[in-house]
DNA sequence: ACGCGCTTGTGAACGCGCGCACAAAGTCAG
DNA sequence: CTGACTTTGTGCGCGCGTTCACAAGCGCGT
């Protein structure tokens, strides 16, 4: 054990993987510390940030002690800086490509909701299949035909789907042949990707559904 | 303990509780089975529905015997019985009331979305707190004003927040004071909710930044 | 300079959920 | 009727995530 005890000695920092419950909640924290920020909070203790994320304050620690120690005892975190290192961290530094396709009620909503820009994540280009739909202005961008795909995605894109249940493996597949490794799914469909493409996939209505399970189980207690 | 060895021994029944993980996966179940009930399909068995639902047939076992055992060793599952039985769980058997709080690009998005009212969950009412969309037709319904909330909820309603994220606390306490104990909330905030009340949250941007990191990731591997 | 109080970082225990692997149970052919 | 095959239902072990509780560390007042 003279020489090699550890596999890397040279780098004692933590964030070798984090988990993947850990980097849910990552943006959770970033959303409440741009507010703070905007507030003009320069310090916020765990206790503090815990509350305005909704989330346990022992878990935040442990969060964030993932990422390495940016916390002083006695006093709290450096919200500007947490930002950056959240930021860094999820690969919002750089600004990241995202492709939308289709230009559906989803779509439209998907391409005007605020919330992507102010996190470093601009949808840069709309797509349809729909050439009835080819060159109309959708917030201030032009929908370009599916065939133009290759022209748009760059290196490192993320896909995101927002066409009917029945396109989606179609619009898929075509994703991942221009090089997409990352796609979000809306579509009510189970897609299959190979296993090198992180696919994630976000049902509206499964959501109600579980309401509805809780809420149909109140009304018989 | 002669007498109350168990505190219920009349109801062998094993849904006293069911796990969250499991309730969560019950509407996607519910998708599949739908598509195989189009499809004229009359029995299936726990490996094909789990591939179709795209999970573990193991796990899609256990948890549908979480609400009793409805299959048949050596043939699989009745999918028109499946179907009632997990509809029934979900508490869609009886339509359910829902009401939809602003509408923005998302909220029309959501009030037009085919997947809701599929799974007996149509939307009921649309309500907005600015005057200028009172009035307009939306997906065949009328934008009501926010004042007339009481007016429309009904016991057991379910209320869904699409505002902005400045508008939604308000409009969470106007919901729960209007009786309403189930809220899913799109809005990108945090927000406070007596404990009766059960609370859901979708952000769009979360799983973007989700994939963001895991994009991050693969660059720098 | 020094100790007091506040806050972070983490060790350890607990509980949940996942998935393997197998026994129980039912079907179907002959 | 019997035996072989198919598929369900579940006991069990494992690993992840959550939470408590406390020691270590830092700033500030005196």
């Amino acid at each position: 054990m003279t020489t090699s005890e550890l596999a890397e000695p040279r780098t004692p920092r933590r964030r070798e993987v984090i988990p993947e419950a850990t980097v849910a909640r990552l943006p959770l924290y970033l959303r409440a510390l741009h507010t703070l920020a905007d507030e003009g909070t320069q310090t916020v203790s765990s206790e503090a940030l815990a509350e305005a994320s909704g989330v346990n304050s022992a878990k935040l620690r442990k969060d964030l002690s993932q990422l390495g120690s940016y916390g002083t005892r006695g006093v709290g975190y450096d919200v500007t800086h947490l930002i950056s290192q959240i930021s860094r961290e999820l690969g919002l530094s750089r600004r990241c490509s995202v492709v939308l396709v289709g230009v559906g009620n989803l779509g439209r909503a998907l391409a005007g909701y605020g919330g992507f820009a102010s996190r470093g994540l601009a949808i840069d280009a709309l797509l349809d299949a729909d050439r009835a739909m080819t060159g109309e202005q959708i917030a201030g961008m032009t929908v370009r035909h599916i065939d133009d795909l290759a022209q748009v995605v760059v290196p490192g894109s993320i896909g995101v789907i927002a066409t009917p249940a029945s396109a989606a493996q179609e619009v898929c597949d075509l994703l991942v042949g221009a090089g997409v490794t990352s796609i979000l799914n809306f579509a009510p469909t189970v897609l299959n990707v190979p296993a090198d493409v992180d696919l994630r996939k976000v049902d509206l209505s499964i959501e109600l559904q579980i309401l509805s399970f809780h809420e149909h189980r109140k009304s018989l207690a």
